[in-house]
DNA sequence: ACTTTTTATAC
DNA sequence: GTATAAAAAGT
């Protein structure tokens, strides 16, 4: 009966290992986060401000990203665009 | 046996009750956003753009909030808020 | 440069707003339906448990209509049907 | 008035720089992450019972934590223990 | 422990 | 590609 999972059991395996793998390295990089803020609070900084200020800033950003997501949109929709997609 | 559930069993259905209701209703604004969005693409509007509108209105509300909330924080920090906690 | 977007700028301006309105009042229901199982939760009941009821009860009414809808098909397929409402 | 978040300031900056750049490596990692399912996928897995699989995975481990923990006391409580760590 | 935010699945 | 549900994170 072991060979009925054979090859398969052996991927399978492999695909565990690998995620599992690359779980704990996030999960190291988590602490590692935590430490940084613990370490910031030590300096006298409030965490709570600087998690607001690491927030707006990702904010910010997406916010740029839209922009010029929207952008790109009208763009196309005025034919505007080169080379780019347009396909649905 | 139908004692045991009795008023438990009640409660339960007046509470599966409300949630059905609210899910309902839940549902059908889904259908008007829906229909709204068909209705503008109706009028030439780019819906995909539309929903971009939309979002980004929402990322400027929720920075806007932000930007408050920092504000609030630093002046907390700073101690200029009359009956502001400052206790971790 | 005004002029260009002036009538369907005008539009725009109204179908971003009929969408907030109605996405308001979806988060109105939504933050409804929290407090609901908030007080479920206050009154003894698991609400994980309890979203699994309605997430059941949901799927088992998926089913029963998928039932109605064969059987109206059959019922169509034999010539029976009048040709009234019944549509939602 | 610059003066006032000088040295702070140039802290503050450092801080949040080192946070985000851990941030961004976790991002990276759930990316990571999310093709390795989609690779699995392609090689038959159905990915819901891989992360299933992946999670009783860790409550098991979570459980033997525990039980080696509880033998670790057990020990300790049998004055056994050299003086070996486990504190953190 | 509780809430909020993010992530994944289903449609 | 959108909407809902589950999971993770922060407070």
């Amino acid at each position: 009966m072991a060979e009925v999972v054979g090859i398969a059991g052996e991927q399978l395996r492999q695909f565990v290992a690998r995620i599992e793998r690359l779980e704990e390295e996030k999960a190291a990089l988590t602490a590692d986060i935590r430490e940084v803020y613990a370490e910031a609070k030590g300096n006298g900084f409030d965490t709570k401000v600087l998690r607001q200020v690491i927030k707006l800033r990702k904010i910010d950003k997406a916010e740029r990203q839209e922009m010029d997501a929207i952008l790109e949109l009208y763009l196309e929709a005025l034919g505007m665009m080169a080379g780019g997609g347009g396909e649905e």
